[in-house]
DNA sequence: TAATTTTTGACACAATAATGACATATAACC
DNA sequence: GGTTATATGTCATTATTGTGTCAAAAATTA
């Protein structure tokens, strides 16, 4: 997993800072740009394995970046957009981009968008496995074990297991549960998720309590 | 947490209200300013957590202004100058201005640069940590760390010290804490503050110190 | 010392979450 | 297809925790 490249092109250097610091911690190698030019320069020098572009940049902005690259390159990219430049998705799609990610955006999120498309271009061995204080979970097999215990999850315990796990010690709210795992048509009651939590606390045993109400909030995830 | 309060500071008074309605239409709450003294007295009464500073200004000039305001407060500012003042810009970026503006502006350039220094000043925000004195507070995840415990706080705890510590050094009055986290129409007893920082104090344990009393005017926060 | 202001603890009640019991939907099996 | 088992959702009740009020005690100031 480790010696992955990463080039992040984003002219506002306190968010470049920011990514850069998330992808270390991660273990990437990242290389910032902060502007255009200096983008496909590192680009021509690092080969990097995927690239961030910010669409709005002086002196070539992501779209042209792109182009660029895309003459001969088919490296993954992910363009970051404000919310405004919606159309710019779109345009972002047709030139190449890969996925694309709307600010503001956590660097969290951005980490797990690297991630899947790292997998899905076959860049990154398929890490399908995680531990997080002693559960250990395999997605491919749909696999939780607590302690060496297989326990058996219903399909959504597993998904709002995952979320949490996904984003640990972030408070999630009600809300964000319901529309990530039950999608945002869902139509009823907000306390299924208090339910599935009850439900899902107690398949956990004492590693139940790493689901911790924050009263007013949600929930969050933590050892 | 009630809105975020911004002070327009500009003597031309179209301009000043155009950006007012811009402000208001992105959600946040604005006040305005016709001239340094004006803008310095709106300060020191709303506090607000961001400032928007044209450099010419009569009775005191922006720089004057930002480097009474830079003595005591931290607060995002903005400065807004006229092309010719290129060199004011410097200036501005050494009193401590976090970002300029050049005249003339699109109204929807300014929100951008807004948020994006709202953003960067851990305001409104995607990376969202901060240390003061020993205390470590991380907002996305919702967690107070002093000298690696965490504590525990509730909601309206929680606030009152994010408030205190992004305005630290400065006194506080009752009123102002009230307004700010409580809300202005609140209509309690203004003694839940002295409560509400009671049990913060007691659960900082040593660390509790920091919020000093200021007898007659409110409190202070400062190690 | 008296007057003023703040701190504190006790209490009430409001807000929020956990839970259990039941209802309905879905899948699995014979 | 009918029967059973399992998963999921709803809801009312209970339990827990947060918040505000108040008055007495302590601290500060004049």
């Amino acid at each position: 997993m480790k010696g992955i490249r990463i080039l992040v092109a984003e002219d506002e250097d306190k968010l470049r800072e920011i990514v850069l610091k998330y992808l270390y911690k991660e273990g990437y190698q990242g290389f910032g740009a902060a502007d255009g030019e200096a983008a496909l320069d590192l680009w021509a020098e690092k080969k990097p394995d995927c690239i961030i572009l910010d669409v709005t940049m002086p002196k070539m902005d992501g779209f042209e970046v792109l182009a660029e690259i895309r003459q001969t390159d088919n490296v993954p990219v992910i363009m970051l957009t404000a919310r405004r430049e919606e159309d710019d998705k779109i345009q972002g799609f047709e030139v190449g981009a890969d996925d694309y990610v709307t600010k503001p955006f956590s660097p969290r999120e951005l980490m797990v968008r690297i991630k899947a498309l790292l997998k899905r271009s076959g860049v990154a061995t398929t890490d399908n496995q995680l531990d997080v204080c002693g559960i250990h979970l395999n997605a491919e097999e749909r696999e939780i074990t607590i302690d060496d215990e297989t326990i058996n999850l219903t399909q959504k315990e597993f998904e709002v297991l995952i979320y949490f796990i996904n984003h640990h010690k972030l408070v999630l709210s009600r809300e964000q549960i319901l529309d990530r795992i039950w999608g945002y048509d869902y139509e009823g009651d907000i306390r299924v998720v208090d339910t599935t939590i009850k439900r899902l606390r107690k398949k956990m045993n004492d590693k139940g309590e790493c689901i911790q109400t924050v009263r007013g909030l949600g929930y969050k995830f933590k050892e």
